[in-house]
DNA sequence: GGATTCGGACGCTCAACGGC
DNA sequence: CCGTTGAGCGTCCGAATCCC
């Protein structure tokens, strides 16, 4: 990009982020867990500004609500430079499916029990969100199908996919605790089929 | 070693859905 | 009508890479 930067010298309002590396690029991980939802992995708010300038939108870099922006003040860019990105207006008339009903722990069920889906906190496998400042991803819901104990579930393949890894047609969730330190209970992943 | 790039996580907005 | 849901798209963290 053209733009010069910054060392993020902002936030520190930042707890180191979960694993930063995908659990399915490590091959030797043939288990691998996931805390659960309750567990206390305290993380504050990111703090984010409405419009970031044009300059932070094409480094990434965080932005600031005030014109110049405090980014821009220290890459000695020129006000003039420093002015908001122009937002996309919303697609409109996207038809969408009918909704599904949700427990109070996030968990969707549907077709007489057999099928549970979850929208949040499940690993997402060989999903590959585009680049910086495109859109994010869709389609990140997985499809699990549940036995007595845990779930056997299916990660979709999506288009655009580029990440190489070889496709986990099937997972298994089980809730297991965790060891200490992880805090409470969590799932154990399974590659293939187990149990 | 500092600067720059960018993959991907995170978060907000708001239109469609669906219950009342 | 209005609360809920989730698609769409934005920000920006932090690791990787580049460059002096």
């Amino acid at each position: 990009m053209s733009s010069s930067d910054e060392k993020s010298t902002d936030g520190g309002d930042d707890i180191p982020d979960s694993p930063t590396s995908d659990p399915f690029q490590s091959s030797a991980a043939s288990v691998y867990m996931y805390p659960s939802p309750t567990s206390q992995t305290v993380r504050s708010k990111r703090n984010q500004v409405k419009n970031a300038c044009t300059n932070c939108q094409k480094a990434c870099k965080k932005c600031d609500p005030a014109r110049p922006c405090l980014r821009c003040i220290k890459c000695r860019f020129t006000p003039e430079e420093c002015v908001d990105s122009q937002r996309k207006e919303r697609k409109k008339g996207v038809k969408r499916g009918p909704y599904k009903k949700r427990d109070a722990k996030g968990w969707l069920i549907e077709y007489m029990g057999k099928i549970i889906t979850r929208s949040n906190g499940l690993p997402q496998p060989n999903i590959s969100p585009p680049p910086c400042g495109l859109a994010a991803f869709a389609g990140s819901m997985a499809v699990e199908y549940a036995t007595g104990t845990g779930f056997y579930g299916q990660f979709p393949l999506l288009p655009g996919d580029k990440t190489g890894y070889p496709h986990h047609p099937q997972f298994y969730l089980a809730p297991v605790p965790l060891s200490a330190g992880q805090g409470g209970e969590g799932f154990m992943y399974h590659h293939g089929s187990s149990q």
